[in-house]
DNA sequence: GCAAGGTC
């Protein structure tokens, strides 16, 4: 019997699967894909069990293919030395270095006597460097790469995936030398660093303290470090404005002032007295017009996180998480996106109809399938995903759900559905005032909604309505108040760990399976802690961040990982081999590491300091870092002579004296941390 | 024990 999908679309250079003579193990990244994959090459498959681990084997005539599956990378990097610089390691299974890992034991188990009983393997994981690593160290390691293929597909859609099969390629060395080394790079600088610093605290302090450092976590320690150390020295400084209240058909209204010209408190009042003695403004201009606002894009993961973040306060692990088992529980699809766009082959009308079978959602359907006439064509954004589509709902009816999981869930239903919908239409109105004679603009806005479009199926971003009244051009309106606000200057706020996630994203370090974790990890270390306004600092990841930006200053920086993707490039061109990336590597980390440790004394007398397990001698007069200069820490320092700066500002402005000024500043809640500490220090007074 | 990467 001849295999319905085994005649069409061979090509030269490739070998179709239904080719192979004898035993084909297939080997997937994740047990979802084996099945798709099964069912793609057959009708008719198996279902079998091998040490608590299902498989799919399907019989044809003297073949017999077996799809099994990974479940992510089974073999990690480990070393039996101690101490460092460290530049030996091998590859060993998961489940032995790592913890918590008994279940990649029994996959790893099922594939190690799949392989022993196999003719030929063939890597299907996902196909991106991390896939070509998890298939290739498998088939290496229990197969042999000698009589291995590589299976090439960009989505789990049936026609694509038997494409892939009739088009086996070998193994895509290149790919494969790409991966080991970007796990070796991370390994070393990560391995090496993280030890140097935990070393340098114990020599010093006797005391083993968990340190670490690495290629995507100490950027990101940075990012939020700068912030934190912007807060701490900020100083507010008063801005005015003139606020009109004028009546309109028996409304009060308060005016902006746009523009602002006023510097000084002197020119406020001034302005709001000239005001006051006009009695009226007069209309320059009054606009309405409406803007369409299109539908957002199905979510990625990132999106995903933010919305949770935003409306249920959600962090994004945990949304992450709660994605990850509404995903086993096949209610969604897989949620480790990029992607904002849905896969194309989906029949989106049986999906509709699907999930209108869940009470809760019966209603909103049938209206989308009624205002759409069942035309379904969903928005789509730019951002993208070789591996998987956007996140969307499978049309499964959730049982038992909790009511964060249903959160989750509704978030990822309305937003497919919103994808559908028509744009909302928002009325919006400015009005703009003047002063009779002076170049300034008073303004007023209004706000609506004239069709609901998708915010009916997506609320949670469902604009305010203000109502304004109609003006007419040139109309006088009579001004019943005027007041003087003073205002603060802002420091940065505090950011958010969806904020954080949101800059990893931008600047493109870490993955979708990896940025909420390693957020997480900074907490772990005590480098980050949370306050009721976002995510703070503490002095031992300020500390982390100043001494590696002295001796490892590449780790600190996001061009490492642009670095490290340079090279990967150029091993897959086959312009530069993985040996000489890493004997440049450790060349270079061999050096940095010899500097560093001529230091080691003094470094670990300033982790030490800021762990708040030893007070140097020259310590600050204020706090117990080490002294900068003049009895100061460098952060006190700095605050001190932000002190002196800012005031000239604040003569200016407010005219007051430099004990005024310490003493307005010292109550204003947006001042910094080490501005405070400083004035109680020097200038007395709690 | 230390990274970042996959997935359960």
């Amino acid at each position: 019997m001849n295999n319905i999908y085994s005649t069409i679309g061979r090509g030269p250079g490739f070998t179709s699967i239904w080719d192979l003579k004898g035993k084909v193990l297939v080997i997937a990244e994740k047990p979802k894909a084996a099945r798709k994959i099964a069912e793609a090459l057959s009708q008719r498959y198996f279902v079998r069990n091998i040490n608590d681990v299902t498989y799919f084997e399907i019989r044809d005539g003297p073949r017999q293919i077996i799809v099994a599956s990974s479940v992510g990378h089974l073999y990690g990097l480990t070393t039996q030395e101690e101490g460092y610089p460290v530049y030996t390691y091998q590859w060993v299974p998961l489940y032995v270095v790592e913890k918590k890992k008994a279940h990649s034991y029994n996959y790893l188990e099922a594939l190690r006597k799949l392989c022993t009983t196999s003719n030929y393997f063939v890597n299907a994981c996902d196909y991106d460097i991390e896939g070509s690593v998890i298939g290739y160290l498998i088939i290496k390691f229990n197969g042999d790469p000698g009589r291995a293929y590589r299976a090439k597909f960009s989505s789990l859609t049936l026609s694509e995936l038997r494409e892939a099969f009739r088009r086996l390629t070998q193994l895509d060395y290149e790919m494969i030398e790409a991966g080991l080394c970007r796990h070796e790079l991370d390994w070393l600088w990560g391995i090496n660093v993280s030890r140097a610093i935990m070393r340098t605290v114990e020599s010093f302090s006797k005391k083993k303290i968990i340190l670490s450092a690495g290629r995507v976590q100490t950027p990101t320690l940075k990012y939020v470090s700068d912030i934190e150390k912007e807060r701490n020295l900020f100083i507010p400084i008063p801005v005015y404005s003139v606020v009109p209240t004028i009546v309109k058909d028996g409304v009060k209204i308060t005016l902006e002032l746009i523009n602002s010209p006023i510097r000084t408190k002197k020119d406020a009042y001034a302005l709001a007295e000239r005001i006051r003695r006009e009695g009226f403004l007069t209309v320059e201009s009054y606009v309405e017009h409406t803007t369409s606002v299109a539908p957002p894009p199905p979510f990625n993961l990132g999106d995903l996180q933010e919305e949770a973040a935003r409306i249920y306060g959600y962090s994004p692990s945990k949304t992450q998480s709660i994605a990850e088992q509404l995903y086993l529980d096949a209610l969604i699809s897989y949620p480790r996106t990029n992607s904002q766009k849905l896969p194309s082959g989906l029949d989106f009308k049986s999906l509709l109809t699907k999930i209108s079978q869940i009470s809760n959602y019966s209603a909103l359907v049938s209206d989308l399938l009624k205002e759409t006439k069942g035309y379904l064509k969903p928005v789509e954004g730019d951002k993208e995903d070789p591996a998987h589509p956007a996140i969307y709902p499978t049309g499964v009816r959730p049982v038992k759900l909790s009511s964060e999981q249903w959160a989750v869930y509704d978030l990822i239903v309305r937003r497919f559905l919103a994808a559908f919908a028509g744009n909302a239409i928002i009325y919006r109105s400015t009005a703009k005032f003047a002063l009779p004679g002076e170049n300034i603009v008073f303004q007023a806005t209004g706000q609506g909604i004239e069709d609901l479009g998708w915010y009916k199926y997506y609320p949670f971003h469902k604009p305010s309505v203000k109502v304004l009244p109609r003006f007419r051009n040139g109309e006088r309106v009579e001004v019943v108040e005027v007041s003087v606000k003073t205002a603060y200057t802002r420091p940065p706020q505090r950011i958010s760990k969806i904020g954080m996630l949101r800059w990893m994203e931008s600047v493109e370090i870490g993955t979708e399976a990896t940025r909420a974790t390693i957020i997480e990890k900074l907490f772990e270390r005590k480098y980050l802690v949370n306050t009721s306004r976002g995510v703070a600092v503490t002095d031992l990841g300020l500390g982390i961040v100043e001494t590696l930006e002295i001796f490892f200053p590449e780790l600190v920086k996001v061009e490492l990982t642009r670095h490290f993707e340079k090279l990967m490039n150029d091993i897959k061109k086959g312009v530069v081999k993985r040996e000489q990336v890493i004997t440049e590597a450790r060349n270079t980390l061999d050096m940095l590491i010899k500097k560093f440790n001529e230091k080691k004394e003094t470094v670990g007398q300033i982790l030490s300091s800021r762990l708040g397990i030893y007070t140097p001698p020259n310590k600050c007069a204020i706090c117990n870092r080490e002294e900068f200069s003049n009895g100061l820490c460098t952060y006190h320092y700095k605050a001190n002579e932000q002190i002196n700066k800012v005031y000239e500002e604040w003569k200016e402005r407010e005219g007051v004296s430099f004990k005024e000024y310490l003493e307005r500043i010292k109550k204003l809640k947006s001042t910094g941390k080490w501005v405070i500490e400083v004035i109680e220090h020097f200038y007395g007074g709690k």
